[in-house]
DNA sequence: ACACAAAGTTCGCGTC
DNA sequence: GACGCGAACTTTGTGT
C-alpha cells in the first residue's frame, strides 16, 4: 500500500473536505472580488433607498410606486394571464366582487 | 369660501390618498430612476453569483466562503464580543464543549 | 473610592455582557420552550405544504391560492384604498390601461 | 350545445389556466383549511417572540439565544464538519487568528 | 439548473 | 430619545 507517511486524512473525508488544494491567494482573490462588488450592490441599494425617501417627501406612496416598479418590470402577457386568472379565483369564492 | 355643504371628497379620505398633486411626469421620473438602479443591482447580483459558481467549480465550498465574506464585513471588535457571548451561553448549556 | 487596582474587566465590558447572573438552567428551560414551539410551527408549515401539494394536484395554481389567501387576511377596507390607490398611479403612468 | 363555430378561449390558453373544472366549493374548502393553519402558525410565531422579549427582560442576549437554538437544532456532525472548514478558510486567510 | 417559497435579518416608523 | 412593532430585502432550501 505504501501510504506510510503521506495521504494522511483522505479516507474518512466527506465530498466537501475533499475539494482539492486551496490556494489561499486564489481564495483571497474570490473573496476581494466578492467585496467589491458586494460594496456596490449596497451603495446602489442606498441610493435606491433615497429615491423612495424623497419621493414619499413630495406626497407619492412609498409601497404604491414600489408594486408599480414590479409590475412594469414583469412581461405584459404574464401579468394579464396571472390577473385573469385572479379573476376566476376570486368570482369563484365570490369575494372582491 | 362656497364649501358650504358639499366638502367634497375631504372628510372621509385618509392621510394616504390626500397626499397632495401627482404629477405624472414627476411619478415617471421617480419610476424610471428607480428601474434604472434596480438592473444594475441585479446585474451585480448576477455578477456574484457568477463568481460563487466559478469559486465552486474549482473547488471551494460557496457558503463557507458565504460566511468569510460576512464575517470579514463586520468589525473586529462585535466580532470578539459576539465570540465571546456564543461562548459563554453554549458552556452555560455544557453544549459545544 | 478605592478602586484602585482590582475592578478587573468591569471598565470595558458592553452593555450586552453585563447583563447580570446567566443562570444556566433559565437558559435551558428558555431554550427548550423555544424549541418546542419551533417544532410546532415548523410542522404546521409542513401541513401547510401538503395542501398546496394536494390542491395542486387537482388542477388548482397554487400561487394564485397563495394569493387569494393573503387577499382575504387583509382587511377589506385597507384593500379597497390599496387598490384605489394603485389605480391612481397606474392611470396616471398610462399603463395597465 | 350552440358552441359552434368560436369555441371561446380554448385555444390559445396556455397549460396554467386550462387547468379543468374549478369547483368553488372545493376551492373554498382548501382556502379555509390553510387560513386555519396559517393562524395557528401565526400564533406560535407569536409565542416564541414572547419569549425572547421575557428573556431579554432578565438580562439574556436574544440574538445569541436564537443562534443557540439554531446551533442545537444542527446534527453534530454537520456542525463539527463545517466548523473545521471555516477553521480551514479562516486560516488560510489569515484572519481570525 | 431554475424558479418559487420560506426564514432570518435589517431598516424605517410609531409610540411612550 | 429609545424601544418595540411591522414591513421589506436577502438569502437559504426545495421542488420541478
Amino acid at each position: 500500500m505504501s501510504n506510510i507517511g503521506h495521504n494522511s486524512g483522505e479516507a474518512a473525508v466527506s465530498k466537501k473536505t475533499k475539494a482539492g488544494p486551496i490556494s489561499a491567494d486564489r481564495l483571497k482573490s474570490f473573496v476581494e472580488r466578492i467585496q467589491k462588488l458586494e460594496q456596490e450592490k449596497k451603495d446602489i441599494g442606498g441610493d435606491i433607498k433615497d429615491i423612495y425617501s424623497e419621493l414619499k417627501g413630495v406626497g407619492y406612496d412609498a409601497p404604491t410606486v414600489r408594486w408599480l416598479v414590479k409590475e412594469l418590470d414583469m412581461d405584459a402577457a404574464d401579468r394579464d394571464e396571472r390577473n385573469t386568472l385572479r379573476d376566476v379565483y376570486a368570482h369563484a369564492l365570490g369575494v372582491f366582487a
